[in-house]
DNA sequence: CAGCTTTCGCTACGAGACGTAGCGTAATAC
DNA sequence: GTATTACGCTACGTCTCGTAGCGAAAGCTG
């Protein structure tokens, strides 16, 4: 886990940049977020509400975009993946840590806006993907594992297979709960969560009455 | 299916709006994305590849949210479901057609952000739901009815049950395909869509070896 | 046809954010 | 102690925003 803050060439000489203001400055982006919004956030108001000039900002971050990112990275290190003893209780438990994050306001606005930067930055879409996407793949990793052991999914044939597999389950359940968040606009509860985890699990096909409902 | 262009409102006095600069703007927008992208977009620059003056879009929409909410929606118009005989073919079919309209750069960059506007603007989020949500859930629900026609799926106990189902479904179908091209961004080429669609019908449980990859 | 109503294009404006430059000062490494 | 780097502050030109005001154009209405 190597620092991502923008402090982090030491050794050399000179006065060190202030890891207290990278705390600082991370924690008013998201404090802005909440109250302004992707769009009304403006650089000089998170450097006010950081303490830090303006000047300091900008020899740090190249700009809004990247600022965002790595804000908002740092709420997403928060999931866990608790062993609940199934494969269906280890994704509901995570479904519904994801839709939790969701839920705030700093994670809602901040994430789909950088995204949709990104769409025109190749070097914002390597930002995203190294500190959020790839960093989160490892509940999926995890989790399959875990199943794996215990005798729930087979194993994969290569590793080429098995990461086709985390890939596309990652998109699968990432995409499906910041869609229903944030596009279709209600919330992920829990009810929400077994119906989803179930047709992951079990499939369209699937017409079983256990656990129904 | 009613207009749902600024210039609706007919019968009066008065000179009537021109439905032409209706479509010029629509058809600017998208260009301007397609160029500039959400960010650099500015609604100055959309009037003047419009050929009309500033003043005139402004009468006629509030903003630019609002502006490429509507300029979006007309893409994912064109999304079709053909028959081709069974449910996954339809899933495979409706996926690729989706992923299509997401590498246009006009609804790449577009989409993200009024999503991400959204989350700070009832009005928004109600103008995404009516034109581009709940307008393209008549393909899942038409997809469903045949296939319960043709007895791969059982029919639903009550209507409000099966509302629930084709929200599941849609948010499933949609957020992955969103997420693997936007956020993973990567192509949702057709053996993703097959790979997709086989998690989607039979579920991650299933070991099968049949129409394996 | 005359008259009324609404839209249109144009110009101009104050407000606000951007990103940068320059300066003197503060804090650390060597 | 000295070199080197970070910091806070101020100021600046540039750009976009959204609105106001005007005269002219284009239809409906009777």
């Amino acid at each position: 886990m190597q620092s991502r803050s923008p402090t982090g060439r030491a050794g050399r000489a000179g006065r060190p940049r202030s890891a207290a203001a990278d705390t600082a400055i991370l924690a008013a982006t998201r404090a802005a977020l909440v109250e302004l919004g992707w769009s009304k956030l403006t650089l000089g108001d998170v450097a006010a509400r950081a303490g830090v000039a303006k000047t300091t900002l900008y020899r740090r971050w190249p700009g809004k975009n990247e600022l965002v990112v790595d804000a908002v990275a740092e709420l997403f290190d928060e999931l866990e993946l608790p062993d609940r003893g199934s494969l269906a209780a280890d994704i509901e438990g995570v479904v519904r840590q994801f839709a939790a994050i969701l839920e705030r306001p700093e994670a809602r606005s901040g994430l789909m806006a950088v995204v949709a930067e990104a769409t025109r930055d190749d070097a914002l879409r390597a930002r995203i993907r190294a500190l959020i996407v790839d960093r989160q793949k490892r509940l999926v990793r995890e989790g399959r594992a875990r199943a794996q052991r215990r005798g729930e999914l087979p194993a994969e044939r290569d590793a080429r297979q098995a990461a086709r597999v985390v890939d596309l389950i990652f998109d699968m359940v990432a995409g499906a709960v910041v869609h229903r968040t944030l596009v279709s606009a209600e919330a992920a509860d829990e009810d929400w969560a077994r119906g989803f985890t179930r047709v992951l699990l079990c499939g369209l096909f699937d017409t079983g009455a256990p656990g129904d409902r």
